[in-house]
DNA sequence: TTGCTCCTCACGTCACGTGAGGTGGC
DNA sequence: TTGCTCCTCACGTCACGTGAGGTGGC
């Protein structure tokens, strides 16, 4: 029979682990004193606390590792659970990598050329219904009074849901494409679209703040850290305009509007997924 | 202007969180209604948000990330942080990755042959001095005395250290060298010596409880153990006795003794590093 | 009797999720 | 006025480390 922080000695845990497994149920001394409270352990304990040790080392909590001793000891349940370990670690593994990569990517943009201040971020995103139309990729589009127009339309069917206008460059057919999102079907128009922004599992987004004649940098922000990072576009970029301006009094949910340029704030989004080819 | 969960939902974020970060100081609201408490955030602050978002996908703590925000940008402490960052991550990489090897072995021995019973970890090791006599590997050995006089001659000087003998198997000499622990050197006696058990960062220990019989099963789990674990043996077979027993009245520390062989508490332990070569 | 070890609370860790109980805003 | 959103506590998470304050054992 050992007092507790011999025991611990000998295992090389604490006399702290062994009483929050004796709390716990796991580990209970063989012998606890009536009067001074107490425990002491025996070496045919040993076994025991060695296989909550190494099933620990596996990544398995106290919880789990209890449910496993509790059952007799079953093979096919440690099975299964091994199992499920393992995958539950893999998923973990590829996190880590992503985030071990992202750090380095960072470290490198900012030893080559210090830091551009654009966050870049990956998320995954939700299908939105979208009323939109589409124009010709040329100098003289006016984006404003399309939106103007879009917006005129979902405010008559109440349809405008919470979320910030858009457009989607569609570089295959030299297009862009104005939306804005609705929280419901409404029916067609003549030049406009109702149509289904599908949900992506991987958008690669950065903000920029500030006059659109400094977007290229974001763009250029954006596009880079897809390329360290080793991913490849998937999808059309998009700017969403988290703020905007307009010279025309025009209905669209509270706080979208900016006053003054340097107070305009645009997000990039672009679909991406893993490696290069 | 929004209230704080359509701000939450611009930036993929919870109400929580905003109140969180704002508790900490890292993201104040723009404006608090001062009647209601409520908090009022601008797209000003989505940049800013969007780099503790980043860096907390990074691994930093909320901690960290304030330290970096209360700074005026500082591109060289980044630097620094960002590649203390890479230096953790890589390391609990490699954790992460051992423990899935871990589990993977386990799973393959669970799945060939049942649970042995054998719990094998590895664990680093101190030196410790030690009072020993090497013997010829015969079958004829009587290590019962050999240990006896060891303990006399160790109780004489009062130098007994409190942990359990043990034995070291010299394969290249063909010698077993019984020994014991001591807390101090004491002076040199004929047919023994004092030396030290070198430190060792990584020793791969079984336990095995019972007759020693039985013993070469749990040699062969730890050697199993070790060749599927991608580990080589780097140093001499060790047989700890946590428990033993002994026909003659003998001076060691409380604890020790085993009644009945089934009581008898040994633990294997083998030297190892990584790497087949 | 003096140290030493043990005991039982109980707080702190990290980044929030999740109610509880109560009030402002449209 | 009724929901809806917001507010401020405050507990719970996981496996202990670390005192605080007090008592048994050699």
């Amino acid at each position: 029979m050992f007092r507790i922080s011999e025991f611990a000695r000998l295992s090389r845990t604490s006399a702290r682990m062994l009483r929050h497994y004796d709390e716990l149920g796991l580990l209970k001394p063989s012998f606890v004193d009536p009067s001074s409270g107490y425990r002491f352990y025996s070496t045919a304990q040993l076994p025991t606390l060695q296989r909550i040790l190494a099933f620990q080392d596996m990544g398995l909590s106290l919880f789990e590792i209890a449910q496993l001793l509790a059952q007799p000891l079953s093979n096919t349940a440690l099975l299964q659970k091994l199992e499920a370990k393992v995958v539950d670690l893999e998923r973990d593994l590829e996190r880590r990598q992503m985030q071990l990569s992202a750090v380095r990517a960072r470290l490198e943009g900012l030893r080559r050329s210090g830091d551009e201040g654009y966050e870049v971020v990956l998320r995954p995103q939700r299908a939105q219904l979208m009323l939109g139309r589409r124009l010709e990729f040329t100098d003289e589009l006016d984006l404003g009074a399309t939106f103007d127009a879009l917006e005129a339309l979902a405010a008559k069917h109440e349809a405008r849901a919470f979320a910030p206008p858009l457009v989607v460059y569609h570089d295959e057919t030299r297009e862009v494409e104005a939306a804005i999102p609705l929280r419901f079907q409404i029916p067609d128009s003549s030049g406009v679209v109702v149509f289904t922004l599908p949900a992506e599992s991987n958008v690669a987004c950065v903000i920029h703040t500030g006059g659109y004649d400094a977007l290229p940098n974001a763009t250029t922000a954006l596009l880079e850290w897809v390329d360290r990072n080793g991913y490849r576009a998937v999808g059309s970029l998009r700017e969403v305009y988290l703020r905007f301006g307009s010279s025309t009094p025009v209905q669209v949910p509270t706080g979208f509007l900016a006053s003054t340029s340097s107070e305009l704030v645009t997000e990039l989004q672009l679909p991406v997924a893993k490696g290069r080819d």
